[in-house]
DNA sequence: TATATAATTTAGTTATGCCTAAAATAATTT
DNA sequence: AAATTATTTTAGGCATAACTAAATTATATA
């Protein structure tokens, strides 16, 4: 059985994967908040369980196995935060920290139960994909906010899960996954997006926009 | 934050003291299957922190504070069992396993959510009592099934929860809490009984007859 | 009461797991 | 090539929680 730290390790190289491509010590040290002494002990530790490949200075990356486990974990979390807030009605802000908590903890007979409850859901309450049962992870290939030109229309795709402040910011907008607004003004200097909500304007920060991206929505196929 | 191994210790101690009576050093050594010399440690430490008053060779006592967070750490693991088995259809032979590692984890918000969604239950799946969230226990007063005599009526109220081969067995004759049945025959020396449950006859052992608690019913109030 | 037995405690050890600072080494930049 | 930056190694810290062995205390028995 992996520890909590080693299951967290294995999420972080996956995510920082995703995004960055190649996940040096010092990128997934700072990621965890740890030490990069403390991030090249781990890896020793993944890379003796076959879960993590890793030459020295070269970076890391998982193995299928690590991979698996990654996924897996995700796939937990995932399923977790929308089983609480569909079950239980947690709200969305609410529902990454105790998501984070239950990941490492439910068994595999409890996740397919959740599974089967919510109809086999492909996204979480912040629009991420959720693996499925086998690890493979729905295809989505959103924008980021931040690249959006003026005038353009489009629909909120996912948002960053972890920071409750923000998630709470955004929802005072009624920025939810499926949400679509039009950018109405790009403020010049890396200024603010002003944008028009269903009739309503809203300010976003550059800040906040680089955790929104959306699913652009062609001007013949506005409302 | 308490340990997962503290709040293991302080259940238990809670769980010793109700039926026993003095909880010894040894008592509880053997309970969570530790050396008494651990035991003594966790007491030490236990005390340190105000949960638990001990004079040596005397056994511990819970102190308030210390029987506020069994009955929580209780009503916890209670709970996800009726949870898991109403909302997700876990079978009642495996609910525990999954709470014993869930109640720790779980939030008093995601507590009270399922609380409500259960109808502020006093039960578990097993018959357990569910202390409230002020750590109130509901009253029972059960009768070991061991002291039953020929001719007895009854319907089961309790069975312990930690053996799943156990519960199997018992749901095997439809044993579960709520179930009536009438003891036909006790065998002597230490015999079996032979039940009549909704007109099939079982015979159960000793071994398991202490497993098993029920509220006698009145030949007059028989069906 | 003395002695044997049982229970408990103390003291010290072991193991795990994760972390850090500092030093050494490798890679990269100028 | 020198300087800078990143990574790894080394050596050690700290927390938790278990254990063994020996000492102590309590209880039972002769």
């Amino acid at each position: 059985m992996l520890t909590q730290a080693a299951e967290d390790y294995l999420k972080s190289i996956y995510k920082l994967q995703e995004k960055g491509g190649k996940v040096s010590t010092g990128i997934l040290a700072e990621y965890l908040d740890v030490k990069p002494a403390s991030a090249t002990g781990m890896i020793k530790k993944l890379k003796s369980m076959n879960l993590v490949s890793h030459q020295r200075y070269q970076g890391v990356t998982l193995t299928d196995a690590g991979k698996a486990v990654a996924l897996e974990i995700i796939r937990h979390h995932r399923l977790l935060e929308l089983y609480l807030n569909k079950a239980l009605g947690v709200p969305w802000d609410g529902v990454h920290e105790e998501a984070e908590k239950l990941e490492h903890v439910i068994s595999e007979d409890v996740e397919a139960r959740m599974d089967e409850f919510l109809g086999y859901p492909t996204a979480d309450p912040h629009g991420s994909p959720i693996p499925d049962k086998n690890g493979v992870v729905p295809e989505t290939q959103s924008t980021p906010m931040t690249e959006l030109q003026n005038g353009q229309s489009c629909v909120v795709a996912e948002v960053s899960d972890d920071d409750s402040a923000l998630l709470r910011h955004l929802g005072s907008f009624n920025l939810y996954p499926g949400t679509a607004f039009r950018v109405l003004e790009v403020a010049p200097f890396e200024g603010p997006f002003t944008i028009d909500i269903a009739g309503q304007h809203a300010v976003i920060g550059r800040e906040v926009a680089k955790n929104i991206f959306v699913n652009k929505v062609e001007p013949t196929d506005t409302v």
